[in-house]
DNA sequence: CTGAAAGCGCTTACAG
DNA sequence: CTGAAAGCGCTTACAG
């Protein structure tokens, strides 16, 4: 692959390379005549710079890490957070940087997350679906290398998170405006989100003079309908179970669904249910779910947006928490409780 | 963001930037002991080398671009995709390469596919979700720049094709041993995908000796299940209807089952229906989906593995498309004949 | 075994 | 307005 240099130019044009170094980078200092035949030539040559060859000088890259990994490993098949990838990817290429994955690698050799972000002068680093207590992660988090985290609060960094408590506090007011008292959360294993919803529930419980059980909180996994089913069938089989079941988000909530209608019941006349996240799945579903929709690409979109800022407002990096709502999508599959209802 | 440098370890050691250099990259003709002093010294500074240094000397990046984009443009949130990326990103990083998106951005301005490619210095480049037949793509395909692309082929260049015409061969030829000889396509938009679907549809039709009809082929988009319910509904209306439905791809499967429960029918007693990708949806689907499950991983890593061997044997590009075999997916939603039946 | 030198492709003070 | 020079951090023939 045999590329063209600003030597080539300089050489053809009978001018010096710093010449056509300014002409090209847009220098006031160049009579217009030599710069329209600097561009011109540029062009007939099909010149195109050297990416590196500029980073090597200017000490600027415009690639942001991306850090994309669950327990699972399997991060970019979390629909939630695969709708975050592609709004950072547009907010990000929009203001002319580009968008590449943090490994471990190099060459053949094992490096931390850090180094790896260091090697390739990565200028900021999202840090998106990853365990966030790793120490390779903490390390990074606690690096020189300005960091954005989505739905988790690092020490003196910028964020972007969804009002888990607010939006889950609305879904439980809703569920009880439906005439509910007898709410089960069942609810995803512990994390900064995890911990968010729990208060949103356990407050607004209270708030509504309800009693928060402790044999209606249960916990599964996020995204996994077998553990969430296994759960939901535990909630079945208490002597007084409840009328209506949150869950950890869409995709387990069909655990649910399974569970429920294993047990002979039908959704909503005999037991309610909602879900979370919003994204796709519940559209899917039959009877429609009723969920908390996150606007999971303006997330994307806010995160890529104060990274940048703070890359390039190095010396005064926003941290305040950039918070984003959601939007509680009221569908079939939570209904009005029938008082005298005996289902079974 | 203070580096430490080559230079640096020089100076600390009393050595040549050379001697540095060789005895980091693990040349023979430094000392044993030089060789350690080196290295610890290395360590004690926590030097990085700098991937763009090296880049601009060696003309070696092991950048990898991905270029992921479809229609609608959402291509990352497109499940099947979304495994796809997922396999060549380990399978590329398990090789010491590193992934990016390639983009239209240079900077503010805006440049071409192949421009983002050689300005960025790109290794290789897999084409996974993208419109063909978009002259950048075109472009990109024809370059010097080593290609390959996903469930497509271009003139001379590596690929990796899941074995649509044989899966859905097999797929017809099960819903027939089922009994079922009035089977009905909606296919997706024109595509070589769709090409190799129709192809195996209608050869396996006419081998069984079932008449392949027109007004039984219709038309609606992928992933997308509002087009392929109106499809749906316009079978359902048909005088000599289908007794079985093959859909697009799971997700449009959904639009087929809100048609079908509109229509007062029931599946698969009344009509069945089988999907195709197999990825996460046909197990959420009640009743379960028969589909075909594609490893979008194991596509995805083939990809990878195809692309890096045509990086690093640039004289002898490997071309033979690379096949994938699709598994038949048996599940509730096509059922047996009912010979006697007579619906609504 | 070690080092001086050239060079990858570019940018940027500085001099003229 | 133009150009010579230095240098970003590294690698690699080549000489000693």
């Amino acid at each position: 692959m045999i590329m063209i240099t600003i030597r080539d130019i300089s050489r053809k044009c009978g001018l010096s390379v710093s010449t056509v170094s300014k002409a090209l980078n847009g220098y006031s200092d160049v009579s217009e005549k030599t710069r329209n035949l600097i561009i011109e030539t540029a062009r007939e040559l099909g010149y195109i710079p050297n990416a590196h060859a500029r980073a090597l000088k200017t000490n600027r890259t415009y690639n942001i890490g991306i850090l994309f990994v669950d327990d699972q490993n399997n991060g970019l098949t979390h629909q939630f957070f695969s709708h975050v990838l592609n709004g950072i990817k547009s907010e990000a290429e929009n203001n002319g940087y580009n968008i590449t994955f943090i490994n471990r690698r190099w060459g053949a050799q094992t490096i931390t997350l850090l180094q790896n972000c260091k090697f390739r002068r990565i200028e900021g680093v999202c840090i998106a679906c990853v365990e966030p207590d790793d120490p390779e992660v903490q390390q990074l988090a606690a690096s020189d290398v300005p960091v954005v985290s989505i739905d988790h609060i690092f020490k003196d960094r910028g964020c972007v998170l969804s009002d888990n408590r607010n939006d889950m506090a609305e879904l439980v007011r809703y569920v009880h405006s439906m005439g509910h008292k007898k709410i089960a959360y069942i609810h995803g294993t512990d994390s900064y989100v995890t911990r968010q919803r729990i208060k949103g529930y356990v407050e607004t419980m209270k708030e509504l003079g309800l009693e928060v059980r402790g044999e209606y909180m249960l916990e599964s996994l996020y995204t996994n309908p077998l553990t969430t089913r296994i759960a939901t069938e535990k909630l079945l089989q208490l002597e007084d179970r409840p009328t209506c079941i949150l869950l950890p988000d869409d995709v387990s909530a069909y655990g649910a669904v399974e569970a429920i209608r294993e047990a002979g019941l039908r959704i909503p006349y005999d037991i309610s249910i909602a879900g979370y996240d919003g994204v796709l799945f519940d559209r899917l579903m039959s009877p429609r779910l009723t969920t908390v929709r996150q606007d999971a690409d303006r997330i994307g979109r806010e995160a890529a947006k104060l990274l940048i800022y703070n890359i390039e407002n190095a010396s005064q990096p926003r941290m305040e928490p950039v918070v984003i709502k959601g939007e509680l999508v009221i569908a079939e599959s939570v209904g009005p409780v029938l008082k005298q209802l005996v289902s079974c």
